[in-house]
DNA sequence: TGTTGACTTCGAGTAACTCGAATTTATTAT
DNA sequence: ATAATAAATTCGAGTTACTCGAAGTCAACA
């Protein structure tokens, strides 16, 4: 059995543009098509993208899967190298949390500097001097 | 004192090319030219810049900034509307966190996944039945 | 026969930079 | 005085991963 590209899409509730910016891509191997040039995924080609989405969503890169792509079609011996690739990728997540984190703070310290100011208004307490925006 | 974009670009660590992008989008206000067009920082500029590499840095659009100033400059009787703001963007922010953290949760998952293949080459256990990438 | 509806390709738009080229200007060295 | 260096300017294009819309093709149904 084969699937069109808005059965794809409803799938994995994605867009069928994204569907299609992936093929386009080449990420997803073995995508045939019929006589009408229409896109038909297969079982196999389900499994690709549903690969591919669960690595986009673990932030990595369209480049990065490309990567990874050609090392898997190149065989067990790179398996090592597909390690590695995940490894890094790893990293990056863990440094993008803890970006995230700080950043969280920041915006914390702000609201609670404006809860300060709203809940004490008209009274003479300030603790910032002036140049906080 | 005035500064230039570059010694700013030093003081905040960031990219000439960023600094001029802010002020060309009216991030800054403030910022004048000397009488060969070269934009001159003064302290109220640089208080400013640093407002907004905090904004940036909590994840907030160059819009949602934008809106910001314009609210800051139509005086006090929009601060609740500021908080606002700030709260949305403290949303928008955990939300993202979260994502992440899902994400590389992932990730975490794969490279164990590896991890096992890796170690424990040879041995006839495979917990996953085939399909996975 | 006509009208859906889904498919196709292609080209442009998005955000927030990032980069490079061409040009102008001020400072310094010879 | 002149030449080299460094930093500034503007402008336009490139990046990433989509996202959208237009224009056209095709099969199925009323």
């Amino acid at each position: 059995m084969s699937y069109s590209v808005k059965e794809v899409a409803e799938m994995f509730r994605i867009s069928p543009h994204t569907v299609r910016y992936y093929t386009d891509q080449e990420l997803i191997p073995g995508v045939a098509r019929d006589h009408n040039g229409r896109r038909m995924f297969d079982d196999a080609a389900l499994g690709w993208l549903r690969t591919i989405i669960a690595f986009r969503s673990a932030g990595m890169s369209i480049d990065m899967i490309r990567h990874y792509l050609d090392l898997y079609n190149q065989g067990e011996e790179t398996i090592p190298a597909r390690y590695q690739l995940l490894v890094k990728q790893q990293q990056l997540t863990r440094q993008k949390l803890d970006d995230l984190t700080q950043q969280l703070e920041v915006i914390n310290e702000k609201v609670q500097s404006y809860d300060g100011w709203i809940h004490l208004a008209g009274s003479t307490q300030n603790k910032n001097s002036g140049s906080d925006c």
